[in-house]
DNA sequence: ACGGATTGTTAGCCTGAGCCAACAATTTTT
DNA sequence: AAAAATTGTTGGCTCAGGCTAACAATCCGT
């Protein structure tokens, strides 16, 4: 049984050495955002906004400067550059499929943005893709209509899943 | 507009510090896998079938015991605890449920791997419960029969999304 | 225009999960 | 049973992306 083809987490994320990680996709996706209303944002919002630290955002935005995402100077605005705006404004396109998707088939509000904010950065645009399409699809399906209804009304169907088995971590 | 509920990527992952990590999740899920033949596995397995230097297995492999996950006295076998046991049962679970719901809504089997263990760390077990409860709806759905088949055909059914933007990260 | 408040940056540290090189234990072969 | 081969472990390093503390720049009110 060949099992050559499993990496661990880190595995994949490290394996194309040719792609932003995941945190980057992150900055570059809310500057976007946060860049929508005036065409440029600062280190401060986007601290603000990612909760992070303001010394965590400078050091991602001057990273992302350096390759050649955003414009900036020392204490000056953030600017995406043509690059990083064709990025963020993909990232946000593939958050929003995502989350639509997720909502639609019963995800709750509850874990809803978290878990899109995970999960986007894992699926490559054709899966995306998939996503989309199948979302138009089920929109258009009375079937699929009667499902969700019929989902809603039974609001606790039972607990089938091991209900999050009770795992502890170092416990610093 | 209160974005304050946005995290980067790490400030997710770190977030609930009482859960196992992705690739601590990855490690349980291997180790069941292999114990599934033999009621245990050994160090030199598991980094084979991680892809990972002995030396990594060794570690986590470690850390898991320490955590009471695996039973394991150096250079032994490695054996599931029953806290063990039952996560990785469901860590597997998990895994196929998505899997399979991944490739039924037209993944390619060349992503569905790698974008699979990617995702399945980010979903809760209720929304894991929402992909495998819609995977069964859409197996039983005249109407998605269909529109599959149809996908089917065009096989290429032009590219819309920007075609996987072209980035470069530290050329290292 | 200057002094305090705010905002941003630097430097240095931490953590998880890898890696490699050196060493230790176990197993196999002779 | 001793030597050789294999397998597993240790220690110390790297890297991303956080953090804090200390410092620097900019902005605002008088």
């Amino acid at each position: 049984m060949d099992r050559s083809e499993f990496y661990t987490f880190s595995g994949y994320m490290k394996k194309d050495d040719s792609r932003l990680t995941a945190s980057m996709e992150d900055y570059l996706e809310m500057i976007y955002r946060l860049s929508q209303e005036n065409g440029f944002t600062r280190a401060s919002s986007l601290s603000q906004s990612l909760n992070v630290q303001p010394s965590s955002a400078t050091k991602m935005v001057q990273h992302l400067a350096q390759l050649g995402y955003v414009q900036y100077r020392k204490y000056g605005f953030i600017m995406l550059d043509d690059k990083g705006a064709e990025i963020g404004a993909w990232l946000l396109k593939r958050h929003t499929i995502l989350e639509n998707f997720m909502r639609s088939i019963g995800v709750s509000e509850n874990s809803l943005l978290e878990e899109t904010e995970k999960a986007e950065h894992m699926f490559s645009p054709e899966t995306i893709r998939c996503f989309s399409d199948l979302l138009d699809f089920l929109q258009a399906d009375a079937a699929f209509a009667a499902y969700n209804a019929a989902r809603a009304k039974n609001k606790k169907p039972a607990p089938q899943q091991p209900a999050e088995p009770a795992n502890n971590r170092p416990q610093k």
